[in-house]
DNA sequence: ATTAGCACTCTCTAAGAGAGAGTGCTAACA
DNA sequence: TGTTAGCACTCTCTCTTAGAGAGTGCTAAT
């Protein structure tokens, strides 16, 4: 439905609209671009391109601005051709430097947003992994002050969580160590959330063999996870805010709290984080209306094969899609990769 | 030097401001605060207040705007003056949500920035106690792989810092156990600076008596506090930015980098920290020459005498000092007396 | 000491003119 | 039939100008 020569000066279109946020002129098409046609000929096409949604004008006598229906024309076809790569040379670096605190898991994310966003110039999203879906080590409980204990839960994957928890009524430090015995030599090695759906069943059907430690366990492990501490760490907010298209203040104030509430990106995160791979999500595809003016490059990563968590970037609609693509797709795989290692 | 009604002119001409930024005109000052003399009068003496340095004028024919040197006067009047007390309610509000997550000392400042912002629409900014100064409870070292640990440290003030660490040669779990014995029977109730201190002056002297494992805890202890999660919450940077008087995105690029870089924020924090109470910082007051246009208020909070952090307030010059100093305060004493309770 | 009156200064806004960029259409051309 | 040159037209942007409005400082009168 899309002649080769009209994809081309889509793309040319487009191309020029993400270096610089200005409505694209049929001169400067054949001026940067070199199609041997003449002005005419390509506001022709673009008027056919107009027709079809891909293109739109600010007004009747401005130049073309792409639609997102244009960008993910533009996105789709990047998408199936070659993958633009990265220099391999900066994913070392990368690597190298996220090696150094992958036994900090929070920092470990933090960093790779904040290398997301200082590479790209747009907001960089990560999200750790999961408590839930890492897999479970050793719990140790330790007893803090009359009514309150210390619970510390080690997994597999780096991840450490540790809460005050206020138990009722008070257990010993005897106790304790027999409720993280038996979680320890029972559970080792399942998955923090399937231990849960076996602790309440087993309560079920047991019927309080254990007696009452089996509870106060149940009760204990299902306190600390109840905090959720799902994060997401993300940097260069102003980064997007400062660019052109939103010079005016007071239109991008909605979009920023959208922006800035973790919890609505946290939805689209968790959408997301059901397919593998790349996606792309162009302005107004994204549900959230104040978002409609933005992109999100996402992927998911993960290690053996597991997905756990989903990292993004935040930009224009008129990001530049080929270089956030690989780049998030280029930081997905160092992430595996140091995850991979400290197994 | 300031007779009264020069200064009741001043406040008056201060608080205008602080409703709206717009420069303040004799007729108006008349209009609203009831003097009783002449708008010619008013302009006399705003002449003077502007000789003095307390007012200036954005061009020859506006109204007066209050200098640095003029919040300064207001605010040291204020001061020394009847302090505007806070809503009790609004303290028992605070405490009640506080209280609820004492017990999670991140979680616990993270509300305290977001309640300071929230009531303030400036930015709030919250200092969690220092471990360095906690006291000593409790350190539990668990094998974690080969060549890791976790070490968990807990004090009395529900601070729990919990590190993967590297340690080489291996150590079995028994070795582990006597160096966390050693240092929970030895040191406990100490602050975890002065243990610090001791175990480096107890290797020089002792010269290894207990061997190697003295050595390994000292190691494992520097290396757990090597980490400085000296973390500083921020709320609201929005806030203050989405304000008139930085309405020019592009003016206010480098104080928002300014602001939003914790460490120079930190630097800033550290100063206050050593004066007890509400310290306030106006303008160019301020080192920091990108903070010039801002104003900071902050109070150091702690528990049992003991200075344990900074909180802090920061908006325009022209914010509300005397709103923003009773917040600051009130938010001090719950943080006080949130802490006092879980003793 | 205070005030009314007045000339003066500076900003802000609206309106208008002209430049510039880019379009759509038409008619000619290969 | 696809391409192109030419041209009138549209819309934005910028600059200028003029006038309104707000507020001042000064002077002379009270």
């Amino acid at each position: 439905m899309l002649d080769e020569r009209s994809r081309q000066i889509l793309n040319a279109v487009i191309q020029s609209y993400i270096n610089r946020p200005d409505p694209v002129g049929s001169r400067y098409v054949t001026k940067k671009y070199d199609f041997g046609v003449s002005p005419a000929t390509i506001r022709n096409i673009m008027a056919d391109l107009e027709e079809m949604g891909f293109l739109s004008q600010p007004h009747t006598s401005a130049g073309r601005v792409p639609t997102d229906r244009g960008y993910r024309f533009y996105v789709d076809s990047l998408l199936n051709d070659k993958k633009c790569s990265f220099d391999a040379q900066i994913a070392q670096d990368i690597v190298k430097r996220l090696e150094g605190i992958k036994n900090d898991i929070n920092a470990f994310f933090a960093e790779v947003s904040a290398t997301l966003s200082r590479m790209s110039n747009y907001m960089g999203i990560a999200q750790p992994p999961k408590t839930e879906s890492a897999t479970f080590k050793k719990l140790e409980l330790i007893r803090y002050k009359e009514d309150s204990i210390v619970a510390v839960l080690l997994t597999n994957e780096s991840i450490i969580r540790s809460r005050i928890l206020r138990v009722a009524p008070p257990l010993t430090q005897e106790d304790l160590n027999r409720i993280a015995g038996y979680m320890n030599t029972e559970y080792s090695g399942l998955s923090v959330d399937e231990i849960r759906t076996i602790l309440t069943n087993r309560i079920k059907t047991e019927r309080v063999m254990w007696d009452n430690l089996l509870v106060r366990a149940i009760k204990i492990y299902e306190q600390l996870l109840a905090f959720t501490d799902n994060e997401l760490f993300m940097e260069g907010l102003f980064d997007v805010m400062s660019m052109p298209e939103f010079s005016d203040i007071s239109r991008i104030r909605d979009a920023y709290r959208a922006i800035k509430d973790k919890h609505m990106l946290l939805r689209i995160v968790e959408d997301l984080s059901k397919t593998e791979g790349v996606q792309v999500i162009i302005g107004a595809e994204n549900p959230i209306e104040e978002l409609n003016r933005f992109s999100i490059v996402a992927s998911t990563y993960g290690a053996c094969g597991k997905k756990m968590g989903v990292i993004a970037l935040i930009g224009p609609t008129r990001m530049d899609y080929s270089k956030a693509i690989s780049m998030v797709e280029m930081v997905s795989n160092c992430i595996c990769e140091t995850l991979n290692e400290s197994e």
